[in-house]
RNA sequence: GGACCUGUGGCUUAGCCAGGAUAUAGCGUCGGGCUUCUAACCCGAAUGUCGGGGGUUCGAAUCCCUCCAGGUCCGCCA
């Protein structure tokens, strides 16, 4: 509805102005829709802006009115339009519908990759902001309408895995012993690591693998399967546990063993940017980068770059957009990839990169053990939340005020790590993570349960689609931005839009509900009200699921 | 040394790409509000050189230049 109401308003700009751009921009406390088109005519025309504003406001005003019924006034050179009842009607009545704010299906197919952690350690708080983002827009491209494939890329033959799969030989690690696998691959990995620290000469040994494994040899195919099976059990486990699943697993090695990765090599030889000696690299200076690309070892091993080529080759054959999220630590090696596809003529992915979440004591890192496992931040999050559920609800079963608390848990996570802009580095904060207060998941879900609670006693009521006075109209203004953040997400790629206009939306719906009696007001006003609570609660209800989070109907 | 990202009240944070109306919220502080629809809440107050300096513009947190600080990268790792 607001879309529509720009689109039309825009247009008549448009019209009358002869410009084309509307200059259309958010009205803040004056107005639900404001232009600036005034400042830029006044050049052109050599009038103050004010005057040209009353002008345009004049000749405009009217048809305004008759195509959507909204109020258009000028306050200094702003031309400003605030929207009607019938605005106010139809977000009511579309508001209620289960599925609000779900854009027509799309024809144009998504793949969109994210965590693909390494299989050497379990995820840490670092790699489920990749999760996190990656999940988040996974929820809002659905919403949107786009068919969507979630893919995980599992670097199963890479330097790290060769270096998990030897200590286990080394250490004579069993590596079907009891426990999360994604731990125990760990306790080998920093072990390895740490040996290969003090005698850099065994990494001659690890070298030996990785052209076993890229050779085909079954025995170091197997030794690198198996540890490599145990960590993404676990890693699924763990994903389970946050609301998030993927559809398909994609395993690098499949690229060697299915000829693709040779074959892009061997179409990037006949480059003219292409630099053959004991290695192939490519030149890409003229994409503005110093270094060069490097795709094949002297040993004549490939490297990562090589593989991620021949993957985002198929992807970009099977799919219309194709999404990678990333840590900043790849950024060049992700750009070198875009230019690289862009070069040979195939589809470039878009890719989302994210800054790095770090501990106050310094940055992660998996092979020194330096990190907080996601387990870890689930586990001391739900003992949290489990104590605030007890306390609040004592007269619950313990199931489900289990229930109930690991919902709330996985909710102050996703929150509290979607919030936030992904360009921005993060040190992680337990009493961050631990708030369920305010700026959190549990405050917008305690909003949709307080509206579920209210809804649930008044029974059935006659709904009556309108809007009266400050509070309920701000309410319903609010309501109607629900499906434009989701198209802006999904245009812009910036899931925390949504996590911010979930927080305000439950923001105004307290304020409502501190201000104005529901339940106890006269009749019209209270079927009106109701209407409005049950608008909010499934918009909440909406906002949440696209998050990730749960809607609880009580907590 | 070079490249990219970040810098907004004591702390955390939105706005920056597409410049425009008194810069968004939260935590913390101070003052109020539960025999009344779920107080994981609400209402009010105080708190700002938008990292510093230049420039462009009628107008800059937003664009350009420069400097400073933090992070990331610059491997025949991924």
């Amino acid at each position: 509805m607001y879309l529509t109401f720009c689109d039309t308003i825009g247009a008549i700009i448009r019209d009358h102005t002869g410009k084309d751009d509307p200059m259309l921009t958010d009205g803040g406390d004056h107005a639900d829709l404001a232009s600036t088109i005034a400042f830029s005519l006044a050049k052109d025309l050599k009038k103050a802006p004010p005057l040209i504003a009353a002008e345009i406001v004049n000749s405009i005003a009217e048809r305004v009115m008759q195509e959507t019924g909204a109020n258009t006034f000028a306050i200094g050179p702003y031309v400003n339009f605030v929207f009607g009842e019938k605005y106010c009607s139809d977000v009511l009545i579309q508001a209620t519908c289960d599925g609000y704010g779900s854009g027509k299906e799309k024809p144009e197919r998504v793949v969109l990759e994210h965590t693909s952690a390494n299989p050497n350690g379990p995820l840490h708080v670092g790699h489920i902001r990749n999760t996190i983002i990656g999940d988040t827009l996974t929820r809002c491209f659905r919403k949107a309408g786009y068919p969507l494939e979630v893919q995980y890329y599992v670097n199963d033959m890479g330097r790290q895995i060769a270096i998990v799969a030897w200590g286990i030989a080394s250490q004579r690690a069993d590596i079907y012993a009891e426990g999360k696998g994604d731990h125990l691959i760990a306790e080998v990995y920093i072990e390895a690591n740490r040996h290969l620290d003090v005698d850099p000469s065994l990494n001659a040994a690890i070298d030996r693998l990785m052209q076993l494994v890229e050779s085909g040899d079954p025995d170091t195919i197997s030794q690198f399967k198996i540890p490599v099976k145990r960590c993404l059990d676990g890693f699924k486990d763990t994903l389970e546990k946050m609301n998030v699943k993927h559809d398909r697993f994609v395993y690098e090695s499949d690229f060697i063993r299915n000829g693709d990765t040779e074959k892009v090599l061997s179409r990037i030889s006949h480059l003219p940017q292409a630099c053959i000696d004991e290695i192939l690299s490519l030149d890409l200076s003229q994409y503005g980068f110093e270094k060069s690309y490097i795709l094949r070892r002297s040993d004549g091993t490939s490297v990562y770059a090589a593989r991620d080529l021949a993957f985002h080759i198929w992807k970009g054959h099977n799919f219309d957009r194709v999404i990678d999220i990333l840590g900043a630590d790849h950024k060049l090696i992700g750009t070198q990839l875009q230019a690289t596809l862009d070069l040979i003529g195939e589809k470039p992915p878009e890719i989302v990169f994210f800054e790095f979440v770090s501990l106050p004591e310094g940055s992660m890192s998996t092979r020194k053990g330096k990190f907080i496992s996601a387990d870890e931040l689930i586990a001391e999050t739900e003992r949290r939340a489990l104590e605030e559920v007890t306390v609040r609800r004592p007269e619950l079963h313990e199931e489900q005020r289990v229930k109930i608390a690991h919902a709330v848990a996985i909710s102050a996570i996703r929150y509290d790590i979607i919030r936030t802009i992904p360009e921005k580095n993060t040190i992680f904060d337990w009493k961050e993570a631990l708030d369920f207060e305010k700026q959190s998941g549990p405050y917008i879900q305690y909003a949709h349960a307080r509206a579920c609670s209210i809804l649930e006693k008044a029974g059935t009521y006659t709904p009556c689609f309108k809007a009266e006075g400050e509070g309920e109209i701000a309410l319903v203004k609010k309501i109607a931005l629900f499906p434009k953040v989701i198209s802006e997400v999904v245009t812009e790629l910036k899931p925390h839009l949504l996590a911010i206009y979930a927080r305000e939306l439950a923001d105004l719906f307290n304020s409502f509900y501190h201000a104005e009696p529901v339940l106890r007001a006269e009749e019209h006003v209270r079927n009106r009200r109701l209407t409005l609570v049950n608008a909010t609660r499934n918009t909440l209800k909406e906002a949440l699921e696209t998050l990730g989070i749960d809607a609880l109907r009580a907590m």
